[in-house]
DNA sequence: CTAGACTTTAAACAACTGTTTAAATAATCA
DNA sequence: TGATTATTTAAACAGTTGTTTAAAGTCTAG
């Protein structure tokens, strides 16, 4: 049999194990019973564990394209609803199982909380674009320049509370913070993630726009 | 020799590595090797790694005090004030390694992130009372009950932030975030955190009050 | 067809993990 | 003191982990 098939199949397999474990946690035979593949083929094709992780990682990186599919279109919206549309994409990406990509989410989250040695890597590719999508958003918010330590700050701020929601899960709903379910919640997830964002506890105004 | 002192020198090794690697990655002859004490005597105190483990923890948090030590006194500043005073006091156990207990933080971290069978009790014992704290603060400043869903939930928000900024570290600083190195430091990093709690990324006008 | 490279396989390796055993030591109480 | 209990010890157990080995199978050029 072709040998990229066995690549594919394995890579698929890393991806749904190393999103529920982590690097660390997730054991190579698991994932090749999961692939239908002998155990010694992760050596064989990816040189190590390690080697089957980063390939995992930045195919599934590449394929989600971050680089583009946070752009959510319609540019012309207010600044506010630009940046909830924005949040709402991210907050989908790093809460709901089932997305686009169904493992790169749970691996960045993985990966954030206990970097690997590719950690470099992954920030390279997909951090920094979403620090940087997140910053140009958060600047026209502020009208000021998206290259500014505060907005690169506030930016950064936003982005770890948002990508570590998931992972304190399991304390929060135990603080009666309800999570959403399904799209439909979610929605409405989003919004107070991101007027707790934008407008902080205190709460300014309800902003000028209608609702 | 008393098997107090046994305990005693293992609890203390304990808190240290498990500190630094959390209850799973934590090994039980690396904490004996610390306490300078035979392998199978964690066995045979605390029955298992996991005893050992809600031991140490339970014993940390009882020590810390919870419900005392996180109590800035001088209650008669203005709320924002004791806002900030008490989120010094969090950020401080939560970010900076030798507080008042060098591992208390640190295992609070690591249970957050990846939590034990002994999370229901890691919770009542410390985030429920700061979960409590942080939501009578905020309710003095927003003017709303402290039991209010709204207000426990920006609470919960407040927490999960604060509590995952030292988890976030790794990422954070590679994009481009300081974080504080001493006291000094520690006190104006409170101040930023405190400001995007309170009045978020767009910041609402900087209080009536003089500073 | 056949030589050579590529790919797959089952088995074993070596290094760990938490836990248990049974014997040796120390402490306690009658 | 002597008998009994509590504590400590070194060694081994049983399980897991990622990785390697050497032989078998498969494919592809010449």
């Amino acid at each position: 049999m072709p040998s990229d098939q066995t690549k594919e199949r394995l890579t698929r397999a890393a991806g749904v194990i190393f999103a529920r474990d982590g690097f660390q946690r997730a054991g190579v035979r698991e994932i090749c019973a999961l692939a239908g593949v002998n155990l010694a083929l992760v050596n064989y094709h990816f040189k190590n564990k390690l080697g089957l992780y980063r390939h995992t990682v930045l195919a599934g990186v590449r394929e989600l394209g971050v680089d583009g599919a946070l752009l959510v279109k319609a540019e012309k919206e207010t600044p506010k609803a630009a940046f909830e549309a924005w949040l709402s994409r991210f907050l989908q990406i790093t809460l709901v199982r089932r997305h686009n990509h169904p493992y790169v989410g749970s691996i960045l989250k993985h990966e954030l909380r206990e970097p690997t040695e590719i950690l470099d890597e992954v920030v390279a590719a997909v951090m920094k674009p979403m620090h940087r999508h997140c910053s140009q958003r958060l600047a026209r918010l502020k009208g000021a320049r998206a290259s500014s330590p505060d907005i690169r700050r506030l930016a950064a701020f936003a982005l770890s509370f948002c990508a570590n929601l998931e992972t304190s899960r399991a304390v929060l709903e135990r603080l009666g913070l309800k999570y959403p379910h399904d799209e439909k919640e979610m929605a409405g997830f989003a919004k107070v993630v991101s007027a707790f964002i934008l407008t902080g506890a205190l709460g300014s105004a309800p902003e000028k726009e209608g609702r």
